[in-house]
DNA sequence: GCGACAG
DNA sequence: ATCTTGTCGC
């Protein structure tokens, strides 16, 4: 990806939380994914006690759900795990992992939440706000909201609310098997997200880019 | 003050 | 996220 700039997040808290209440004024919750060809799959991994972090990013052909290229980077943690803040601890080497792709994927799918955040801007919404393009929270816990329960059959979902207001939904991607929590980041709506994550599927749990950088990235981190 | 809390 | 073995279920 070209005109990719990358972040040290030298901030503190307060820092954090004003730059993530500035950043979400520019989410979008709508667009284009008719023609969308490309679809990312985002994840990153560390070894306790290294100090460095592994990202990873496989991108596929929708329609072929073929594998089209992956990458992989390194660098070292700077910023600390707090609920609310985890994009500033993995944004900087999602980005540098980013920066190498040579395709341009039209979506991106990260294990993390979109606007089911605090704050409306979790990791999804921050990497799809910074690529500028469409992108997805598929968690695999919840962060932030209330739901009911989701019916035990592939397909099933049930809304996330926060205040009343849909943020996000609770998935079956598989039978009998916990859901996820998908909710839109970037560029894209809810029911857009939610097609897409079932459409990547492949009887796992977790939508295939997802599982394959995730698979990716733990192979990278243990061969150092 | 207490409980909750993506990865 | 990471540390860890066996074990239950489709």
């Amino acid at each position: 990806m070209k005109y990719l700039k990358l972040h040290t997040w030298n901030v503190d808290y307060k820092k954090a939380v004003e730059i993530q209440e500035r950043l979400k004024k520019s989410i979008i919750l709508k667009g284009s994914t008719k023609n969308c060809k490309l679809i990312a799959g985002a994840d990153v991994s560390y070894t306790k006690g290294s100090e460095i972090f592994y990202a990873s990013v496989v991108v596929f052909n929708l329609q072929t759900m073929e594998r089209v290229e992956e990458v992989t980077a390194s660098g070292k943690v700077d910023f600390p795990y707090i609920p609310g803040l985890l994009s500033f601890r993995e944004s900087p080497i999602l980005l540098k992992a980013f920066a190498k792709i040579k395709s341009e994927p039209d979506v991106i799918i990260l294990d993390a939440q979109g606007i089911a955040h605090p704050r409306g801007i979790g990791l999804a919404s921050h990497i799809g706000l910074l690529l500028d393009k469409s992108s997805i929270g598929c968690a695999k816990t919840r962060l932030i909201g209330e739901y009911n329960e989701v019916g035990g059959e592939a397909g099933c979902h049930s809304q996330l609310t926060v205040k009343g207001k849909i943020v996000g939904a609770v998935l079956r991607t598989r039978k009998n098997v916990k859901p996820v929590f998908v909710s839109p980041g970037h560029k894209i709506d809810l029911n857009t997200s939610i097609d897409l994550v079932l459409k990547t599927c492949r009887g796992y749990r977790l939508p295939e880019p997802v599982r394959q950088a995730h698979k990716l990235v733990k192979k990278t981190a243990k061969e150092a």
